[in-house]
Parts: C-alpha cells; structure tokens; sequence
DNA sequence: TAAAAAATTAATCAAATGATTAAAAAAAGT
DNA sequence: ACTTTTTTTAATCATTTGATTAATTTTTTA
C-alpha cells in the first residue's frame, strides 16, 4: 500500500460546470434532442473534458436524471414520514414545496415524466419511491382516517392523482395554458401560488373531511 | 390547358403506410429520438419513400402533430358548443371522451404536451384553441353559473386545470403510477374507467355546485 | 401496345454527432 | 528544480442519420 491521497482531490469547478450545464439543457432539450456540443458550449469548456469527466453523454445523463428525480422527491419526504403533523397539514406542505419547486424550475415535470416513460424501472427502482410512499406516515394516516371514517372511501391512487394531477399538471401544460389564457410567466406564477391555498381545499372537498 | 386529369391520383396506400407508421413512432419516442429509418422500417418501405412524399422529417412530423392535436380537440369541440346540453352534462362527456380516447393512445397526451413546448404559438395559433374554448357554450354556462351564483366565484383557468389535471394526468405519469401501484395495464385501464364517474363528481365538489 | 408518368429501389452523399487521441499546459508531489 | 500526475486543448475518427440520385419497375395514358 503507498501512503496517504492517493485519491484525486479534484477541483469540482469543471466538472460542476458541465454539470450544472447538463442539467440546464437536458431539462430544456430532454435526452434525444441534446447536443454534447451544447452542453459544452453552455459550461464554456471543451468537448473532450465531457468525456474525460463523464466518460460518455449517457453516463453524465443518468447522473442528472437521478439527481432530479432525486431532487423530485427529497422536497416531500421529509414532509411524508413527519410524525408530528397531521394529514392536512401535510397536503399543504407538498403543495405548497412542489409548486415552489416548479416555479423556479418549471422544466423538471416534463423533463421527468417525458425520460421516465421509456425506463421507468431502472430509475424509479433504484430510488425506493414504493417504500417512501407505501411505508409512508402520510399514507398511514390517509388510511387510518378511511377507516374511521373521517375520508371517504377511495382508493390512495386516485387520491395521489388527483393531488398530483392538480399540482403538477399546470405546470407540464403551460405553454398551452399560458397561450389560452394569454398569460405572461409572471401572471402564471401568480395563478400557481393561488393554487397553493385552492388545491388543499379542494383536495379536502373531494375527500370529503368532515 | 392540357385535357383532364393531370392530377396524380395517388394510390393511398403507400403514402397512408407512412403516416401510420411515423404517427407510431413520433407518438412513442418523439421527434428528435425518431429516426427516419425506423419510420421507414415499421410502415415497411424503402427508406426514400419517405422523402418522395413528404419531402422531410420534419414537415412529416409536422402534419402528424397537427392531425394529432386535431385529434385531441376534436374530440370535445362538439361537445363544448353543444347548446342542448347543460354544463354538468359537458363535464361528463369531456371527461369520458378524454379517458376512451388516451385508454386507446396512450402516447398522445405526453407526446402533445413535450412537443409543445418548443413551439406552442405554431401549433396553437394555427389550430383556432383560443376561439374553440373562449367562445365556446361551455365557457359561457361556466361564466353564468359563477354570476347565479350557482358555483362559486373561480377563474376559468383554474377550473381548467383542474378538470385537465385529473383527467390527463394519470395518463401522462402512468409509467410511474403502474410501477408504484403495482398495476399491470388492465389494471391502470380499470382505475381510469372508475375516473370517468369520478371526476365529474369531484368537479362538482370543487365548483360547490348546488 | 407503345410512350409517358409515377412509384420504388439500391447505392451513396454530406452533415451532424459522440467519442478518442496525442500533444500541450497546469498543478501537485518530492 | 524537476518529475510525475492531472487537466485542457485542437484535431480527427467512426458512426449515425436525413436526404438525394440514378436506375429500375410499375402504372397510367393514349
């Protein structure tokens, strides 16, 4: 064995940069339609330090793709599996963190919807987003308050697709939105902080909370 | 002037092969992962058959976005300026329009809404959506109802989304929601069949029509 | 049936694109 | 200081991919 750092203590300044770029136009562009040449022209660096960091465009690909969805999920979980809140509480919290999110980076719903759909497995079985869910507080409590009656009855996916449906799909749709409603960004994000108070009220009227 | 006929009366079938085929393939893997080879593949042709009657790529995806978003509106054109129905009655054929249609493809909401984004004016200046949803029946009883005060005070767009988000989202996240629920396609078809009752109910709890 | 037009094919082109290489420059180690 | 390692660069490669061409076959017209 030799002595001590043998590691590389590198300065992250240049492979940050190419993924910082990375980031920003695979979520513009999406897997297929991405230029390396862009991304290196984004990081203001030479092609070949693409591949020296990354060792290919798929590879630097998947590492962005995994940290946003990582990215995705990390606002709620912690919303998810907090004890000391109750269900309602919680609803307000991942609406309120998502549209937050999507505010400031309003291409991630695409972005992962769009890639997920053609491997969704590798991706959303290396995160344990079954077990963040299924094992969840949040999930507990929902059937906890079926079972006394509190909800109605129904089942937890129409409930997530509703509350999903409601927080993200603005968000996916809005360069139509934007267009039908002859919106500009500024008043479109108006519309989506107002939906920060509206969904968990509505939310509560579909199932009903007595 | 030449006599009669100089028109081509072009044998449907090979230029209809093509347009079926590149609609799979656009439909499934979008434009910039599409490649011309494999449209040629699936609507078995010679690979120049394509450029013989549709010049380019591009301006075949282009007609295959347009008669699809066509697709999209047409379904519910009729139904929103339809002046013998009432505004509960729109919801629920909108609603169940929208679910036999995405059931039937399930690629069109997410291949619509990724390809969109790049250029929605084109699309959406050219296909009169604005004049379809803003003049429209529906609107009009929407706006009525919320001066009667029959539903409560809410901006159209907001309803909007609403309606949209739950209907077209699940089918956008399907990947997602199969993998988390655990459900094979019959399945998810099942739960978004159950929508179709679902989501006009819920409307109605939304909108606190009395 | 012969001539003209249209459709189809195989071969090929040119540009785009992901990736590599070899040399130079910069940084780190001794 | 100078040796070694790491980083960066310019040039280039090999493959992919959209598109074209020229020849052939098929269909239509007269």
């Amino acid at each position: 064995m030799k002595s001590r750092k043998p590691k590389k203590i590198v300065d992250p300044s240049t492979e940050e940069k190419i993924k910082n770029a990375a980031k920003i136009i695979f979520h513009r562009k999406g897997f297929a339609a991405t230029r390396t040449r862009d991304i290196a022209l984004e990081a203001d660096i030479n092609l070949a330090l693409l591949n020296y960091y990354f060792r290919s465009k798929e590879k630097l690909f998947d590492i962005i793709m995994m940290e946003s969805f990582q990215e995705f999920l990390h606002s709620v979980k912690g919303i998810f599996n907090d004890e000391n809140t109750d269900f309602e509480t919680k609803i307000e919290k991942i609406v309120s963190n998502y549209i937050d999110l999507f505010i400031n980076q309003p291409d991630i719903p695409i972005f992962l919807l769009n890639e997920l759909r053609h491997n969704p497995e590798d991706i959303v079985s290396k995160i344990n987003i079954k077990e963040i869910l299924l094992k969840s507080s949040f999930l507990k409590q929902f059937n906890k308050a079926v079972k006394t009656g509190k909800i109605v009855r129904m089942s937890p996916l129409h409930f997530i697709m509703n509350l999903m449906g409601m927080t993200v799909f603005p968000f996916v749709a809005s360069p139509v939105l934007k267009s039908l409603g002859d919106l500009s960004q500024k008043e479109f994000n108006t519309l989506m902080i107002q939906r920060k108070k509206l969904i968990p009220e509505w939310t509560k009227m579909i199932l009903m909370i007595k």
